[in-house]
DNA sequence: AAAATAGTGTCTTTTAGACAATATGCG
DNA sequence: CGCATATTGTCTAAAAGACACTATTTT
């Protein structure tokens, strides 16, 4: 902390912000919010949110802020923790800037609207990101990446996937919450050689930049309706092997604290099925234990 | 990283700082690197070593030009990471300081001299830390506390356990390192509750402060001598079982890439012994099936 | 030989996984 | 009923752990 040659007032300052990685499932796709820059630099481009630390505001403060301002989203972020901080000399263009990235993770949002609000269109697939047809601003790729490989980690030794689902949700639900998870992110922790150049990616690439308005943006907001995203949520790699019903309900049960029952069931969907018993998120902080994805992790 | 409302330029400015933490065992204790504080504020009171970012360096190149320029450790600093940052607006007196904490660990390092060269005495027992003794300048002790659990959480899934060891080791001498490392970081982890306010430690809180030299320094450096510590490396706390040696054997050596042969044998030291296979550390980064301290994580 | 440490064998208990069987809703 | 999903049962294979035994050195 002290610098026994130097005066502190010698040194140019440093601006200081925060970024955020925000995920959730939507249509049993792992996605990501993203803003669109208003600003220069990088105008126009996709980018992670978040913005500069007040002077009396703490850094998880600042983050919440942020997100609040630029997405309206606030409690449904459901967990909230520290990234890591990146200060390369040249990540900014414009001065010496240091970014403290938070992730977290909401729950209960609405499906994309479609045309109506361009706020919900921003929940963009990770698939979107792994295939390499987005590029963020800054060094916001980097992030991103290494968000993902954090929670594809964490979801594994720690209750933290019951914060995808509902207040109240099923074992299935948090079954599809893993499996839709794993299947995601599996291609960032395999090979660290993704999304580093695009590579066809015919769906969404071809689709969307055709119907994107003329002007500044060069990526068009509503690239991402409801209606374009569907045929990315179809073709899933096949690396990843669902987990077991049967063998996940017992894992999950005999974990203390990890789920409490509500007494209350679930009704089933329209196509029909035994209801589910509805529990709660318990009040358990690491998960021992821990529950492993299938493939991805032979023994040897 | 926009904000859509105000000019950056309108913002005081930070300082942005680097700390760091780093582990050794030395004499089959856990120990941190500290530093006595030359300057104001926190004159003469013990801190982690770290400083000022420079405009054109970036974050970890400021953590290990702070470490050498303050410890001279350079190369026996075998890992580094960062652990967090930590910005909370009133954590330092003078001015919004931010500061980006690394943590790392050391190996090769020779035992504390006694009385001669006063910086060999810096290798704190973390039992110090727990036990309450001693008070870090600013917010060290949340950031000590913090890589203590981080190096606790991950010596079981990666093989950074190694670090600790020389470039060859012995099987034993590794499983050495993981006793240690569990016996001295269980406390940390199992209860929450440690470190707070001080409660009695005798043997170095009413020994050491005796024989320091009158001046500004309200904790002497030579409180850590060899003869002092010794006091503290013998009470070990009961809350941990050591590994099985044969079980530790055939686990570790079970993991492709984990160890590397050299082919070559330890001799056996002074009280006798079988002399051990030399090992190297080998490529791998994530060590699956982890190993996992005995006692303090009960299966359920 | 005795002590000390390295390394192997073996047995028991626990856990993980595949997969069958049953339960309970819906149309 | 027949379908769909939830939940429980059962069997098998693999892993973890306790602990005895063998191997190789020093004194």
């Amino acid at each position: 902390m002290t610098d026994s040659t130097h005066n502190p007032s010698d040194y140019p300052p440093f601006w200081v912000t925060v970024d955020l990685v925000v995920f959730s499932i939507i249509n049993k796709s792992l996605r990501i919010l993203l803003i669109q820059r208003d600003q220069t630099p990088f105008l126009g481009k996709w980018a992670l949110p978040g913005g500069f630390v007040l002077p009396h505001e703490n850094l998880e403060q600042a983050a919440r802020r942020e997100l609040a301002e630029e997405t309206s989203i606030g409690k449904e972020v459901g967990h909230l923790e520290q990234l890591g901080t990146y200060g390369e000399p040249d990540r900014d263009p414009r001065q010496r800037v240091v970014t403290v990235a938070y992730w977290g993770i909401a729950h209960d949002l609405p499906e994309p609207q479609g045309g109506g609000d361009a706020r919900y269109a921003e929940h963009v697939p990770v698939a979107e990101i792994a295939s390499g047809n987005i590029r963020l601003a800054f060094d916001h790729n980097k992030i991103l990446t290494d968000a993902i490989k954090r929670l594809h980690h964490k979801i594994s030794y720690t209750p933290l996937a019951t914060r995808f689902c509902a207040n109240e949700f099923t074992i299935s639900e948090l079954r599809s919450a893993y499996d839709t998870i794993w299947q995601d992110t599996s291609q960032f922790t395999e090979n660290q050689t993704v999304a580093q150049e695009p590579f066809e990616k015919p769906q969404l690439s071809l689709a969307a930049p055709q119907s994107a308005p003329p002007g500044k943006l060069d990526f068009p907001i509503h690239a991402f309706k409801q209606s374009d995203l569907k045929l990315v949520d179809q073709p899933k790699e096949l690396t990843y092997t669902k987990l077991d019903s049967g063998n996940f309900q017992r894992s999950v049960l005999q974990v203390v604290d990890f789920l409490k029952d509500t007494g209350k069931k679930s009704s089933p969907s329209k196509s029909g099925g035994r209801p589910a018993t509805l529990y709660q998120r318990g009040d358990l902080t690491e998960l021992n234990p821990p529950i492993h994805p299938k493939n991805p992790k032979p023994k040897k």
